[in-house]
DNA sequence: GCGTCGATGTTGACGGTGACAACATAAGCG
DNA sequence: CGCTTATGTTGTCACCGTCAACATCGACGC
């Protein structure tokens, strides 16, 4: 029972801990929020001792990080939206991803955001998180300073309402699905007039 | 010696626990984060024993929710901004006190929107917050749907960027603070042809 | 004045946690 | 076969949140 994927797995004594740690610790997370998590939880889920995690990440944190940096390789895979022509178009729909991804898995996304967890500690982390914003941030398509400084700002309003709406700070009559693709939809076009 | 304020303020062994608690964990907060607070500490540093919280604060998150809400008077109190005539302007100064108190008080900040602390559970907390959010909603001139939407938005981009700097997430050559600035103007500008 | 009572603070304990150290085991390799 | 090294276990420590039992001090009625 050779592990049928050997990329970078060491499948030792318990087959592939890092790996099961991870699920593990996303579950967790999902379930109970990132505050909520144990490493020792983790282990037990694991089915191994409480130090087995060590033996795979040097502290809590890290731990918490590499589950952070999945998230983010997460995020990118949801921004590989279909091509479309219009800048204004991929935006609105890069934005849909955006919120698609904090509301279906609000953990995952206090987790990558809410929470410390100093990027400059955990390089993996960084580079993962870099990699989904660069995305982002080219989507307004060729350079120049204007369409930068639009696309930071359409962000910062999708992040910011994915913020609201995973935090539960939104009063019920803002909070429809309907009103909030208007509002996307109205984002895209202001952010259209912004660069015009 | 008679307290000076006996407003609620109950004086008894050690003279006004409540408050030195709420002052301490406020300090720990913005030299740790929200997350390295332990009321064990707080009591440590207000020179009581550390079971002495639990005679003001039920639980741990409860005196967290008490120093939050006292983030959320000062946000509000922030607000109070000079009048103005124009809309946009006053967006624009609601905009930047918002993101003034996000980079001078990221802790509490963090506390405030970052960490878990569900409002439902703590009153106080809500009314604190809502009370704040109220100043902001109300900022787009009279009511109307059209404008609420407005807002919200431009809640939500300055949210988002507040959450942005923070967090640590923006790259240096977008962080800088007269950019910023440039940005908010913009955002502004923006939001008066979406309510146009 | 004095005694009772409730609010406040203290001491001690329990289970859970992150982290460290010492030890055990098993895979791979000579 | 025996060494080395990666992996997992057991044991331990300090710290934390919380509960329970006790101590103390101010207020208020008699």
């Amino acid at each position: 029972m050779s592990t049928p994927d050997p990329a970078k797995g060491q499948a030792f004594h318990h087959g592939d801990l890092r790996r099961a740690l991870i699920e593990a610790t996303t579950d967790l997370i999902e379930r109970d929020g990132p505050a909520a998590v144990s490493l020792r939880e983790a282990a037990r889920i694991a089915g191994v001792s409480h130090n087995a995690p060590y033996r795979h990440f040097p502290t809590r944190d890290a731990l918490l990080a590499a589950v952070a940096a999945h998230g983010f390789d997460e995020l990118k895979a949801a921004f590989d939206v279909p091509a479309v022509a219009a800048v204004d178009d991929r935006l609105l729909a890069l934005g849909e991803a955006y919120l698609h991804f904090a509301q279906t898995k609000p953990g995952l996304f206090k987790l990558m955001f809410g929470s410390g967890l100093d990027r400059k500690g955990h390089p993996d982390l960084d580079r993962a998180a870099q990699a989904a914003y660069a995305v982002l941030l080219n989507a307004s398509g060729p350079q120049g300073q204007a369409s930068r400084e639009g696309a930071l700002g359409a962000w910062a309003l999708v992040h910011g309402l994915a913020h609201l709406i995973v935090d539960d700070q939104l009063a019920p009559d803002l909070r429809e699905d309907a009103r909030k693709a208007v509002l996307l939809e109205k984002i895209s076009k202001a952010y259209g007039h912004l660069r015009g």
